[in-house]
DNA sequence: TTTATTTACGAAACCGTTTTCGGTATCTGA
DNA sequence: TCAGATACCGAAAACGGTTTCGTAAATAAA
């Protein structure tokens, strides 16, 4: 059986395709019995227009992009559904990429989105990227793109991101508050924008309540797999026996230093107190519950969404490139952090 | 600037469209020095195809639609993860639909998937739908697909799933091995395959050990936002303080159960064991560590869509249509079912 | 030398829409 | 009655690639 096409609802109906084409969007060159006509054959033989041949002369493509590093970490999966929500009431489609925190595969899907594929592009970088060329040409070619989360500091474009600042500053006082003589802020990448900028505010505190810079390492990076992670902060808790505190700045690391302290017999919060840059929902079930610092996830991703089609419909009207959006994140005290 | 186009390169070498076309594919009839140079300009230039263009002539599109309830269920996130994977390795875009688990959504989606946008799509069915009809369009459209985790029963088609039955009949032995008088089985939809298989498997356990069926209620249902799944819970315990087992079909109700217990003071495992179908890396630490149905997320996402790609490929060779693969799961006993 | 074959390239059709630009009828007003 | 609007519709040119087919030159076979 042969391809459904608008041709073949034109000789059916005795209509030419030009005709049909302009019944099916309801142009007021057509006269309103010939569109029902038109509408009613549709609708019978379950018409469902080619999307490349109208994306090919439309030159739009009606879907966006989103790169991100993974899927697996609950904040992004809450931001896929925020940006989702917003492109479905604008009956976008969304292409998923994942960089796997890959500057390379980043860099790669980045080109691929020069094509005109998308109409859009949102990303938040990999912890890799430390070089914003790719980036440069999204801009040059007139692609809108918007950062969220994740951003490129220095570079300028639209950007909905959290008080990360804020927050690593007031978890090094909520650390320093219950009674922590010796915090550390576990980072991933020096590279990535929201661990510098959380780790600063970390940093901040501290020598603010007259920590001396070179007391000891405040900011400790942490990287690779799982079974990776975890035995560097195993190694770092043995080595360090002073360290009585620690701020997660992504989720994985939370998840290690408990996996840490049950195979080690690390009390939480007597021996160690532990907050975590988080959006588990599970939190409050851990065992300690965990104390939190949850970014509105599902909100970044879609204002990340509005913006960006506000960038795309009004041809970037009100959006400057300096456009920053930032949205709070809420420190939420639990079981970890117990003054014991 | 204008657009790179095909006939932007052509016009710069003196060649024809044609040529250029053939040399960029790497096509025998082109020589090796016309190939070279045209390469270069293409890689100088940043030359990349329209997707849409290409699409259109060779009536295929490079990108499949994965269908799915919602991604903030860790499950779906890893699933997600496994198709990503394949995808990647094929060069395949991939497009994300969110159903939130109505039938509506999901019906008009899979209905876009039949406009030629997509080579084919992996399907997870939302827990309202019960009716075929716009699976059955694809077949007839002869769009290659694949069921994944929920499929559709008695409908032929490819599916990839774990070993549903055979788990909840594992879950209801282990709750009655550890003592449990009074197990029972939190469903989500009747309608949903997953659910009434884990049900049955449930089920089937508990009459060979001699409970009656109509003693009491083994499966209930439950379902609604978060807040109203609290709210179903906490009446049931309430009502039947003799319940002292519970098998949670999906992730968010075993969360639910937790919080729960810690709002009503109910001890788990003391008062109630719990063992939950789900992908939560936090079980171990969750406070007890919960007991899991482990399902191979990330390889059932995998697999199905290396199934999807060999039927895009081989035109559905090998592949036929009640082509099922099972990954079984795997029950980890921890500490929220342990024998008081 | 003639014929057949291979090599390297270009012209043009095609994929399925959208959109411009006319072109008939019919209708309006003077 | 006739000029000018107006309402409806169709022919054809795009959009940017791919692919078929033809052709000229070079090479091989006879």
């Amino acid at each position: 059986m042969s391809k459904l096409t608008i041709k073949t609802l034109a000789k059916q109906l005795g209509l030419s395709i030009a005709t049909v084409s302009k019944a099916l969007k309801d142009s007021h060159e057509i006269s309103a019995e010939t569109k029902k006509k038109v509408m009613a054959l549709a609708n019978e033989l379950n018409y469902v227009p080619n999307p490349y041949a109208s994306s090919l002369r439309k030159q739009k493509s009606k879907t966006i992009a989103v790169i991100l590093p993974e899927v697996a970490d609950n904040f992004f999966s809450l931001a896929i559904n925020g940006i989702q929500a917003v492109a479905a009431t604008k009956h976008y489609h969304v292409l998923i990429y994942l960089s796997h925190e890959s500057f390379e595969i980043e860099k790669n899907t980045v080109n691929h989105c020069l094509s005109g594929r998308v109409d859009g592009v949102l990303i938040s970088v990999s912890s890799e990227t430390s070089d914003a060329a790719h980036i440069e040409k999204l801009k040059n070619e007139n692609i809108p793109f918007v950062f969220f989360d994740r951003e490129f500091e220095n570079f300028a474009a639209p950007k909905v991101i959290t008080n990360d600042y804020e927050c690593g500053y007031a978890a090094a006082k909520l650390l320093l508050n219950k009674g922590c003589k010796h915090p550390v802020f576990l980072s991933t990448s020096k590279d990535l924008s929201i661990c510098s900028k959380r780790s600063a505010g970390f940093t901040a505190a501290l020598t603010e309540e007259g920590f001396l810079k070179n007391q000891y390492e405040f900011v400790i990076d942490c990287t690779g797999t799982h079974e990776q992670i975890f035995d560097q902060i195993q190694d770092l808790l043995k080595n360090n026996p002073q360290i009585d505190g620690i701020v997660a700045s992504v989720e994985r690391l939370a998840m290690q230093i408990y996996m840490v302290s049950v195979a080690n017999n690390i009390s939480i919060p007597k021996d160690l107190k532990v907050v975590a840059f988080s959006t588990l929902e599970t939190a409050p079930i851990l065992n300690p519950s965990l104390t939190t610092i949850t970014q509105p996830a599902f909100e970044i991703g879609k204002t990340a969404a509005e913006v960006l089609f506000t960038m795309i419909e009004k041809k970037k009207h009100n959006i400057t490139a300096d456009t920053m959006m930032v949205l709070p994140s809420a420190l939420i005290e639990r079981n970890s952090t117990l003054a014991k």
